[in-house]
DNA sequence: AAAATACATTGACTTATGTCAATACTTTTT
DNA sequence: AAAAAGTATTGACATAAGTCAATGTATTTT
């Protein structure tokens, strides 16, 4: 299919080659909640997210869910197990109805890990999971609640106006109070302003950006 | 020099090859509590250790140490800051006297990226740091710090008597205070008891796995 | 062996964030 | 527009782990 040239990641190949990957792949529909893959899966399959959404997440003791990524189209999943052949880190589940190729991983391993553009891909893909992982240490261990919520608004202040306050908090992993909380406090000591259709409105940057460090 | 040789991720170069790795790299030593480099610093050169040892932590916002991995020899550092020409995520800190071979990366990029064995290698590494991170998020925001120590003894028992209890509570980044208090609520609870080298003797070993998924 | 230093333990207190419940807004459905 | 359902805010309280200080126990230095 046209599709598969489109992802980024097999962009390169030529027409010979992409035959041979239709030939170990297959386009699966999921609806939003349904769970691609949980945490201590074996996985058998590559797969890339065609359309939809996707997050990934662990489990604490105490059944609460940490947030780790959201995957967009075009994104690469979970090649860490596939490459160990250990079981999934993780648990996947679906955020809104989706599309994904789901690819033989034997197969390609097989057919494809010699060719140098697949590898330095591979690379690329390794290279953005390790950057995510080191931003979750980030936020998870390094950031104090407030230091979290400042990150956030320095970075994502859009976001205010098409997500809830609870999935931000989500997204933060922190409860919806903690955020209402941290806003109500920013708002008083005017770091911050609320505009009428639920935006941020950035009063005083330095301080937001202060606290990332500090 | 034949050091290189034997380094596992430079194994596979042939000698034409490694005349050309010595001409772009140098042998450098460093002692105990040197930094090799800060977070913040942008990497110019890829290091392989050597000799001895080196930690990687972040620093928290008030100024504690979130110890990340420790490498040990023929373990080859950051590369993901390398690749991506960004900062340094963490700080690296001599905990011995160490030897480290400093390749400039420019270089290596240049002259070695096209051979399909080394990238099989930057690979791997990848997947090792991968690993490495996954696990330090699961240590650090999935588990409570009963969970961290319970994990501590069934994987490291053997370092309560070569280790000093400090060391042992910076390496699960909890305080020391935290660690004496655990250790002792396990042993009135029977869990574990400590012989007369201050070796950890676990006597419910079952307890102690509960503890890591509940 | 005595003194000095480093390390470990214990208790009282602090702090950040989560929990639970009540109430107040918004948005959607009827 | 009224009712219902979904979100957001607020308060009182709980909890895990850190902090600080005092004391006890090892280890090293003299």
């Amino acid at each position: 299919m046209d599709r598969i040239k489109n992802i980024a990641c097999f962009s390169k190949l030529d027409d010979e080659q992409l035959e041979k990957l239709k030939k170990i792949s297959v386009i699966k529909k999921y609806n939003a909640k349904e769970i691609l893959f949980y945490e201590g899966d074996m996985p058998k399959y590559l797969y890339v997210l065609l359309k939809g959404m996707l997050k990934v997440y662990k489990t604490n003791f105490k059944g609460q869910q940490i947030f780790l990524h959201q995957f967009y189209p075009g994104g690469l999943v979970a090649e860490l197990a596939n490459f160990e052949n250990i079981p999934y880190p993780a648990t996947a589940e679906f955020t809104s109805d989706s599309e994904v190729l789901r690819i033989d991983y034997a197969a390609l391993e097989k057919d494809f890990f010699k060719n140098p553009d697949i590898s330095m891909e591979i690379i690329k893909s390794l290279i953005a999971k390790h950057k995510i992982l080191i931003d979750v240490i980030q936020k998870e261990v390094i950031l104090t609640a407030d230091a979290k919520i400042a990150k956030f608004i320095l970075e994502n202040s859009e976001l205010f106006d098409t997500l809830k306050n609870t999935q931000i908090a989500s997204i933060l992993n922190i409860t919806p109070e903690t955020l209402s909380r941290t806003l109500s406090k920013f708002k008083t000591s005017s770091i911050i302003t609320m505009d009428e259709q639920h935006n941020v409105v950035i009063l005083d940057k330095t301080k937001l950006e202060e606290m990332l460090s500090l």
